[in-house]
DNA sequence: GACAACAAACCGTCTGGACGGTATAGTTAT
DNA sequence: ATAACTATACCGTCCAGACGGTTTGTTGTC
């Protein structure tokens, strides 16, 4: 049957749970790369194609229609910064120390806003194109926000340092480079300190 | 003079200083209502005219193409905020008090997240289209920056409460309801109170 | 105050190009 | 033999922008 030959696409289309391949990766970074230098309105199949190298053919056997892009470069985002939150709550060692897990987003999310600028640009894609397509993304930020505030911090507090913390992202990701990196640093110094603080 | 009849068309030319017109404003709103409702993707001149009413000529009319309609989203945006940083300044009085201006804004940006949604949603556009449509904002964003770092506040402070209240207007026109309008509050008033505290 | 001249404020249609997606035939590596 | 592609051609749709009207004031002139 020709049905049975679509079958393994059918699966493959869960997203998080394709199959890692070097091509994949080099498809998904190089849609990012084109949204971070063209903008996201410059996102098309082709451009795509081109920058990774690959055909046309070659990126839609890897993802089978634009849609399936988007929801894998967001996705992929998330499964991205997730593993840097893994590595700095190691880091941080005694997980049930006060503020511990803010602590270990804060030093997260600088690293990604500073080394993922073009997995990153896979939000303005997903805003650009979609809001549907941030679906997966906002229930991560819920889950993160469920986090920071059960970490040790009063709620609130601990609500108003992630919001700075995401301020930061966002400054940096559009561009609003109104914060220079000097002033950048000092501010997530300060957050860090604000986690161990008191008052 | 005759320079002196063509000067007042000089100016009107001027982003932000084009003369009013109530179509012209209800085209710059139905363009942000098309963002807003169908997602920046769906912004097509065709779209805003059927929103606004207006067939694709009376469009074009005001707004050769779709770059000067997008340019202009963007500055109305900025103009409708700083309209409302001015009624709450005259409203905070005395404006040499210690962190006067920053309370402003975080009210300014309460008001405008709850109440101006279209207009905001320009901001997706340009961001979605080119982020060169962006510059306005982000030399306002500096502005605005420079105004809370010297309005009494220690700098690295002052820095942190605007990206808190930031954040909040980013979760909002996102759809990144991780936060109820109940802790919204709280956070606001929260952010109020560091523009008092002495810490 | 009548009338021509003109401009502002639109309307409706058309076209050229871009884009998403399909199809097909061939190639390489395992 | 199969998965993982390349290369190319093609189709239908959508969209930005151009263009040529049309209507409604406005202005100057006799």
């Amino acid at each position: 049957m020709v049905a049975e030959r679509s079958r393994g696409m059918a699966e493959a289309l869960e997203v998080g749970k394709r199959a890692r391949s070097a091509t994949r990766d080099s498809l998904l970074n190089a849609a990012g790369e084109v949204v971070l230098r063209f903008g996201a309105d410059a996102l098309t199949l082709d451009a795509v194609a081109k920058e990774a190298g690959v055909s046309k053919g070659g990126l839609l056997y890897h993802f089978p229609n634009k849609e399936a892009l988007l929801t894998n470069m967001v996705a992929n985002l998330i499964a991205e910064f997730e593993q840097l939150l893994e590595i700095e709550l190691t880091r941080e060692g005694d997980l049930t120390a006060k503020g511990s897990w803010l602590r270990a987003y804060i030093r997260a999310g600088d690293i990604f806003d500073r080394q993922n600028a073009a997995i990153q640009s896979g939000l303005l894609a997903a805003v650009a194109k979609d809001s549907k397509l941030l679906q997966p993304y906002q229930e991560a930020a819920t889950r993160w926000h469920q986090q920071a505030c059960n970490c040790g911090i009063a709620p609130l507090k601990a609500g108003i340092i992630l919001l700075a913390a995401d301020g930061l992202s966002w400054n940096h990701l559009l561009g609003l480079n109104c914060i220079s990196d000097d002033e950048r640093s000092r501010v997530i110094a300060e957050l860090i300190r604000m986690t161990y603080s008191d008052d």
